[in-house]
DNA sequence: AAGACGAAAGTGGTTGA
DNA sequence: TCAACAACTTTCGTCTT
């Protein structure tokens, strides 16, 4: 079994056993040497998962990957923990029930012409299909609750995919789900709120740590940065500067701060860029991060 | 000239009466 | 429904490197 090779967390390149989990690329990152142990542990959604020996133990003894019907229903009580894995397997199945369906009455039509949606979005927002089909099982809650009865099925869909990625800690934005979409951010942010009281759905707000993680990535800093920024992040967290306050733009000053006292400099414009947010942002919160916090060099 | 700074006014969303 | 509010944006003049 691939998850195998995952198990042996010790990198064969260093040998650290200190690793960092690259949620953009779904990869296993030695924090040492920078060596990628594992790619793709998102979809495999490994990464939850293998530290924790129990877990394993059981899946192994059950053999066969969980199926996909075990997590409906069960979304609410889930928060916060990955659902199972999905593999080529599901996803093959997920296409034979959308053939399946596709002839049927109103609401599997609706059904179908979602999942391709689904399917596109999680394209163009490069999404693994864990995600994607936590999206589409959303989605059918949605619908089995009458939820999409006189809404757009754009705007379902965009509920569905933000509030799994939200569950999943996977960095992405109302705004860039919405564009997914091709609908305005307030109507996505109208759905979604919709979808997930209907469904009381819990949605924490995105750790800014995932952002920190997806823009050092965009910005080509090293892996020291990143994990300087991390630092900085928790210490501001730590001296609850961020309640009330953007991730992105929390993410965005302490990934600043981090590239300038690295050495990596990076420009306000740069970085605002990438997270989205204006320069003045980024400038008023690591303003208030170095007023209280005593920066020492690092590395 | 580029980058950073910060003041001031404007925007869209939330909250609470 | 409306006003107050906080976070954020836009714009722009000024300072620094």
């Amino acid at each position: 079994m691939a998850e195998g090779k995952f198990q042996s967390s010790r990198c064969t390149n260093c040998g650290s056993t200190d690793f960092i989990k690259d949620y953009e690329h779904g990869e296993l990152v030695c924090e040492k040497c920078g060596y990628v142990a594992e790619e793709h542990i998102v979809d495999r959604s490994a990464e939850w998962r293998a530290f924790d020996e129990e877990e394993r133990e059981k899946r192994d003894r059950a053999g066969a990957p969980l199926s996909l019907m075990i997590h409906d229903g069960g979304l609410s009580t889930q928060v916060g923990r990955a659902p199972p894995s999905m593999d080529q397997e599901h996803v093959d199945r997920m296409a034979r029930w959308q053939d399946r369906v596709r002839v049927s009455n109103s609401s599997d039509r609706n059904l179908s012409h979602a999942l391709n949606v689904i399917m596109k979005v999680g394209d163009s927002l490069n999404l693994p299909r864990t995600i994607l089909e936590s999206s589409s099982l959303i989605y059918r809650r949605a619908l089995r609750s009458k939820l999409v009865k006189g809404r757009s099925i754009h705007g379902v869909v965009a509920a569905s995919v933000y509030i799994s990625c939200k569950q999943f800690g996977m960095a992405r934005t109302l705004e860039e789900v919405a564009s997914a979409c091709a609908i305005a951010k307030k109507e996505a942010g109208r759905s979604y709120r919709y979808v997930a009281w209907e469904l009381s759905v819990l949605t924490p707000p995105t750790s800014p740590e995932f952002y920190v993680t997806r823009f050092s990535e965009q910005l080509e800093l090293p892996r020291s940065v990143e994990i300087f920024a991390l630092k900085l992040l928790k210490m501001a967290v730590d001296l609850k500067l961020t309640s009330g306050r953007g991730p992105t733009g929390l993410a965005a000053a302490v990934t600043y701060v981090a590239s300038l006292l690295a050495g990596e400099h990076k420009t306000q414009r740069e970085i605002a860029e990438v997270a989205k947010v204006t320069e003045v942002t980024i400038r008023n919160r690591y303003k208030e991060l170095l007023e209280r916090i005593e920066i020492t060099t690092p590395i």
